[in-house]
DNA sequence: ATGTTC
């Protein structure tokens, strides 16, 4: 499909609509954050996605966002259920609830020291499991156990011991996605995820220690908890094989399907079925368990990494916020003044509610909904609030967004050596394999403190804190 | 992202 760009202002660029798309294009970014380069499909994803049925206002694309499985990462896109809205499997991604975990702790790096730092992250190495096929901290004791997770999410953890009542009212959801459906996800899927609830995974996930490096809003800043110079822990991990596993079982039957409902799709990939529909509902079913997989995933994770700095500093460490960005979630918007049940799909993308939003906990209602975005590995990542007036469905970025295929950092990049050049920054580093982190080296991604700037530019979400790493424990 | 090709 050809793209019709069109500048509508400094930050919000057009993808004007045209056959067969239902709605337009709407991309967030600045002239130097467009993807424009050679093989990168994401403005022409953008525009496939706006020809999915039911489709309301328009596709979006977030600042960071770049090629994916059928949607971009990076992209936005709400279907009206009770005109025909489809779901896609593709438009959540295939780690599904993927997402980031915000601790704060109670030092600042000056009092941590160098000493206690290195002694932590030596137990973050040999605690924090992670790398491909890796099991997990729960062993879970078999599928009765695993149904009470799919359904429990973060709350079943902190039941089991793993946590404390309060980490929940700083989940999204309070830990847990309503409506999981566990017959709806396969044996092969419950089989993969039983030995590893507590771990990392591979690819662009971390667990990194960081410092509250700036703040830019002091009250909000104090009301998430976070002051100058305070050490921080920011989890990036998903629902591992489990939610691999959901995804790939149900685009395959609704690839197979796309015809019963007369769905035309430019892209296989965008393989969808109808949301008030058996197929939909079993997918929303599944989804949401796994979703919950995920959000457990992180609570264990968060547990881990207390020990750790029990042990090492003897201090404790509070969530801020807990936030998928690989979801579909049945929300009600107002669109052409009319309130309407959609199906928000958010992939690389998290959700942004602003002040007074009925969806916050008490202690968050006045100050808006954290929105965190975090960075690659060597670079800063940022805490944001949501703002009035995201006409993206209340969504934002969720990181700085790949602008280099693996493949092509491989070739560019040596792990051993970049680890040097981390360390030598003051950059701990705990890899759990050279290609994975050269894969990941910080050129290959977008720069985040541009990427951040212009979410705040494009009014998605306004900055908060600035945090910058100490040591990484790399998936 | 992913028992990195059921």
């Amino acid at each position: 499909m050809e793209i019709a760009l069109v500048e509508k202002n400094q930050y919000r660029f057009r993808i004007e609509q045209r056959e067969p798309m239902r709605v337009p294009g709407v991309v967030f970014a600045s002239r130097a954050l467009l993807p424009q380069a050679a093989g990168d499909k994401a403005l022409e994803q953008v525009a496939n996605v706006a020809t999915l049925p039911g489709i309301v206002r328009a596709s979006f694309a977030m600042p960071d966002v770049h090629w994916g499985y059928g949607f971009p990462i990076g992209g936005v896109a709400a279907t009206d259920i009770s005109h025909g809205g489809v779901i896609s499997p593709g438009g959540v991604g295939f780690d599904i609830s993927c997402g980031v975990r915000l601790l704060a702790a109670g030092i600042d790096r000056e009092a941590l020291g160098r000493d206690r730092m290195r002694r932590l992250m030596d137990i973050l190495d040999s605690t924090i499991p992670r790398g491909m096929g890796r099991g997990g901290l729960w062993k879970l004791s078999g599928a009765g156990e695993m149904d009470d997770l799919l359904v429990g999410g973060a709350r079943y953890a902190v039941e089991r011991g793993h946590g404390v009542p309060r980490d929940l009212a700083r989940c999204e959801d309070y830990g847990v996605l309503d409506g999981a459906a566990p017959g709806q996800v396969s044996r092969r899927a419950v089989e993969r995820g039983l030995h590893q609830v507590g771990s990392l995974g591979s690819g662009n996930h971390f667990l990194e220690v960081q410092a509250v490096d700036q703040v830019y809003d002091p009250a909000t800043a104090a009301a998430f908890g976070l002051r100058v110079g305070q050490v921080c822990v920011m989890i990036h991990c998903g629902s591992r094989g489990l939610g691999h596993q959901v995804c790939t079982d149900h685009v395959r039957v609704m690839d197979q399907e796309l015809h019963r409902y007369r769905i035309q799709v430019p892209d296989r990939q965008l393989a969808c079925t109808p949301v008030d529909s058996p197929r939909g509902r079993a997918y929303l079913g599944a989804m949401a368990a796994a979703a919950n997989y995920g959000r457990a995933n992180r609570q264990l994770l968060s547990e881990a990494t207390r020990h750790a700095f029990a042990t090492a500093a003897d201090v404790g460490l509070e969530l801020v916020y807990d936030i998928s960005h690989n979801t579909a979630k049945l929300e009600t918007h107002e669109v052409d003044g009319v309130a309407r049940s959609l199906c928000v799909h958010r992939k690389g993308a998290t959700r942004a509610l602003p002040p007074g939003d009925p969806g916050l906990p008490e202690d968050l209602v006045r100050a808006g909904q954290p929105v965190l975005v975090p960075g690659t590995m060597g670079t800063a990542s940022y805490v944001m609030v949501g703002l009035p007036g995201n006409d993206a469905f209340h969504s934002a970025c969720h990181g700085a967004g790949r602008v280099w295929s693996r493949h092509h950092a491989l070739r560019m990049v040596r792990g051993e050596r970049l680890r040097g050049e981390l360390e030598a920054r003051g950059i701990a580093v705990r890899p759990s394999s050279w290609r994975g982190l050269a894969e990941e080296t910080p050129e290959a991604y977008k720069d985040v403190d541009t990427v951040a700037a212009v979410t705040e530019g494009a009014g998605l979400a306004r900055l908060i804190v600035r945090l910058v790493p100490l040591g990484v424990v790399k998936g």
